[in-house]
DNA sequence: ATTAATCTTGACCGTTCGGTCAGGTTTATT
DNA sequence: AATAAACCTGACCGAACGGTCAAGATTAAT
């Protein structure tokens, strides 16, 4: 039973517009109007397609949460620990680059306690997170990687690679108020990697 | 000229419940009347020592722009690089454990774009920054540390620093619902001080 | 061609927001 | 004791919010 295509364009349109307004707003300071406007359409329709902004909020979470377990599958695409953990993290930096606003929604979603994603958090990302730290200390206890707690690694990973996203317009105004060009991201991108793996002894 | 004791009381709880609500709901989500109700005051109250709800918020976020250059300060109490940065990432560590809601808010605040701190970011941040650039670069001259470079340092320091301020909500769901204990929380300070020096090369 | 289903929209509603203000109370000054 | 300054607060205001709805327009199905 496919939807039609009107439904299909619009519903495309405003989730489109959602990302923007709450990536720049937060939750609270997005309004349906400011929505409405940046999709093009009258406010009563985006009701029409989705009942309130809660509903609206959540179906744009959702999709952030499927890419990011898209992209998350590079870490098992390798056996060795260099070439997995490099491969996830050179992912995950391209994602902040590619799609800050996604990044910046998934952030003040967490700041603000997690109140609408907390199952998806305590199921989904907690058994993604447990498979990962298996495969951590396998790695640990062949030898390859020196001894550490895997999930301070994986959060250690988090935090740098999305900063570049969430916190982009402090980097911007310390970088003469110019975003990182593609120059300067690509060196960013190379030393977090260095930095990291060196850090875990899989590198030297 | 010094103020009475009673505004210097008021002051003070009126900015304490402030630092509650703003980070537990952000600025646009924070109204007057919680922060009246968490203070205990009538709203108009509120309004008699703090014009408007932008007022109230500068000051808070110029209280935490205050505290987290005097926490700075540990990257100059000593010479040697390995020390310098241990007691800067220790105290940063220390500052995300015992001030969390102060965090938030600054990464609130950045992640709308700053709209209210960007000139302190250009200007005071900026010069804090710059000076600590030149002091890396000092260490890079001399073949203490390995070449890199300082300001992507300063990123990956902040970035993982604030991520266990920031993100709490999410490292609980991946904990068993449990706030990181005092021991674990000692465990990855120790983890991202060990990683983050080996990985410029300041270790072994 | 007719009917049914889907889509569109301006106008409207109750609620809550930040903020105001007049008038009373308390504290400080002399 | 009297005056001034500072403090307190219930009641109120216009604006903006999320959401509703009836009635019309368009598209799909037969």
């Amino acid at each position: 039973m496919r939807k039609n295509q009107i439904r299909i364009n619009n519903e495309r349109r405003i989730l489109a517009a959602a990302v923007k307004i709450f990536a720049g707003y937060g939750y609270q300071g997005a309004t349906m109007r400011k929505i409405a406007e940046e999709a093009g359409l009258p406010k009563a329709n985006l009701h029409y397609y989705f009942q309130t902004k809660e509903q609206l909020y959540r179906q744009v979470l959702d999709g952030i949460f499927k890419d990011w377990l898209a992209a998350a599958n590079t870490f098992d695409e390798c056996e060795e620990p260099v070439e997995a953990l490099r491969g996830y993290i050179e992912t995950k930096m391209d994602l902040s680059r590619k799609r800050p606003l996604e990044s910046r929604i998934w952030a003040e979603e967490i700041l603000r306690g997690a109140p609408l994603i907390q199952d998806q958090l305590e199921q989904t990302l907690a058994a993604w997170l447990d498979t990962r730290v298996k495969r951590i200390t396998d790695w640990i206890n062949t030898g390859t990687i020196q001894a550490l707690n895997p999930r301070i690694l994986m959060y250690t990973i988090w935090a740098v690679t999305q900063h570049f996203a969430d916190f982009e317009s402090q980097i911007r105004a310390l970088n003469h108020q110019q975003n990182l060009s593609d120059e300067q991201f690509a060196e960013a991108k190379t030393q977090v990697v260095q930095t990291i793996l060196k850090g875990i002894g899989a590198l030297d």
